[in-house]
DNA sequence: AACGATTGTGCAAACGATTGCATTACACAA
DNA sequence: TTGTGTAATGCAATCGTTTGCACAATCGTT
């Protein structure tokens, strides 16, 4: 390998003439510079990150912390992520916790022996002491997707407004009955959304007929439960809200097992977006959140917050979602 | 940070000593070997992973290089690696190519300066020199799912065998005019599958109708294409075996779209077993590639080349596929 | 003409680990 | 007693950077 020596070698000045003239940081002549950089080119130099890493105390490298790559959410925020640390020199390091607090913490343990310069977290939920902690040894940090009450910074879709503008879209197709098949309260998203259905239907003056909201519902094999449930009470329902695309998916695997079409019997909307839902039969009409977009935001956030001399204010971007419209609302 | 220095003075030792007895091995005596200990818990002391890199040459970093995260062949093989490479404390940095040789360059050549140990590489196509060069400098890396012609470390599916097993199954169901619709012939995977494809139709008596074989299909769209002009030229088949999941969700589509049924009119064959067309209608029957494992086995390849002190000899580790019969086959 | 500022450069000490070599202490044999 | 061997430990150099400090040269001011 070639070190700074031999460059400072071959540009006959010393290696602290080097780095400066490298770093831009502390003046150079002009005409040394030149000399350096002809170095440099010829010898094809290139730093060694570890050796600035141990001595400034930073690696350039972000942890990322999620529950599963395999959860269909993360790999278009993780693109954006990657994308924009590689713009900015910085290499990501994955981890997948599994909702495990003990694994998590190993993780962030291993990393901080590694100089990590920062994290980006979607595993946030209440009761997470050790991500309080590392906030306020003042570690940089930012939450993505999912994040906690609190002053931090985070990055997440508007999921109040994207779920008031389903439940909007569904009652100005003339459906009323509209089922809720949501998540775990404890999950600030799924409070989000709850409150932009409630919001939606109360503008509407329909009441809240608890019968048809179900929560704590995970995974698509839990919405078909939660579906099945409801067609077994007979309830009346002429749409389904799931407020995650695996949801419906199950949702709309009950309809069918039990008979009945989607959309000419029971409309379903879903939340998300995923990559697949395109490809369903029918195609998922769904609210639309900006994966891709809500990773650069947060890493872009977070090396903002590691370069700045001064901890900023922390902050909480919120950006807005979309409604695609596909076939499964009539 | 508490440094070797700090559990040096603490123990009452010097810091080679601790050093010592914490890498075991060179002998220290069993007193001193438990003062360290008391002293590195008492500090929770956590060697810091740059320094010893940095001194060492390696950095316990894995380089994971692939196409996109997006595309759903990867996250099950990401997690296999990422739980391996994690157990023997490694750490993995993911890399998107986009298929782009220069991106994939700068990657190398970015991770190289960080003293990256080795690379796990699923991006494998022929004419890619800069992979061979740095093959030949004997660089520890290991080809994962794609692998190109030679000598080299790689872990791969047995495609060929999952190709003519499927074939056979579809043979065995009572139909005979089966379509092949094929990924690029330039990519060694697709052409062991083709193989497998015409071992089971010879086997059979059934001689190759190159009418109903096509190659140079990439994802859902073009497999959609590829059968609608299949049916617009009201060849008689009665089975298609796409060879990839995506290339048979755009066939199923087409089928459906010109009012055709899965599998009452045409049955359809996969391959990969992605997580989610156990969902789609009909759930797909599709050959199954192990991908977590084959994420597993490629890491500890990788970490054996790495950890030994000569390079072992080249080896191609094949994995068994075996059929995911659900409901896309009459 | 003398003096302080300013600018550019080099020396050497860090950052936190590992390791070759030297040193010490002790046991044992001659 | 002296010499040799062995085991345990410490000293100091090293990995490849950055940066505080010192020094030299140049310049403008009084």
């Amino acid at each position: 390998m070639v070190t700074i020596k031999d460059v400072a070698k071959r540009a006959g000045v010393s290696t602290s003439t080097v780095s400066r003239a490298l770093s831009g940081n502390i003046p150079v002549s002009e005409e040394t510079k030149k000399k350096v950089m002809k170095a440099v080119k010829e010898l094809n130099y290139q730093p060694n990150v570890l050796a600035k890493g141990l001595k400034l105390g930073r690696s350039k490298t972000l942890g990322l912390l999620i529950p599963n790559v395999r959860d269909l959410v993360f790999p278009a925020a993780i693109r954006g992520i990657e994308d924009t640390a590689n713009k900015y020199g910085y290499t990501v390091v994955l981890c997948n916790t599994d909702e495990d607090i003990e694994r998590e913490k190993i993780y962030i343990n291993s990393l901080r022996r590694r100089l990590i310069d920062g994290f980006i977290i979607s595993t946030a939920r209440p009761g997470h002491k050790h991500l309080l902690e590392l906030n306020n040894e003042g570690f940089p940090m930012v939450f993505l997707i999912r994040r906690i009450k609190g002053n931090f910074d985070a990055v997440t879709a508007d999921n109040f407004q994207g779920a008031y503008d389903a439940t909007k879209y569904l009652l100005s197709r003339g459906l009323k009955n509209i089922a809720l098949v949501n998540g775990s309260l404890d999950i600030l998203l799924y409070r989000e959304r709850f409150k932009g259905y409630k919001k939606a239907l109360e503008e509407a003056n329909i009441p809240l007929n608890n019968d048809i909201v179900i929560h704590n519902v995970y995974g698509w094999e839990d919405g078909y439960k939660a579906m099945a449930t409801l067609l077994e009470q007979k309830l009346k329902v002429d749409a389904v809200f799931a407020t995650s695309d695996p949801k419906a998916i199950g949702v709309i695997r009950a309809i069918k097992d039990y008979g009945l079409s989607v959309p000419d019997d029971i409309s379903v909307m879903g939340f998300d977006d995923l990559d697949v839902v395109g490809l369903l039969d029918p195609p998922l009409t769904t609210v639309s959140q900006p994966f891709y977009n809500m990773g650069v935001a947060a890493c872009e956030m977070l090396i903002r917050i590691i370069e700045a001399k001064r901890r900023p204010k922390p902050m909480i971007k919120t950006l807005p979602c979309k409604l695609n419209i596909r076939s499964s609302v009539r």
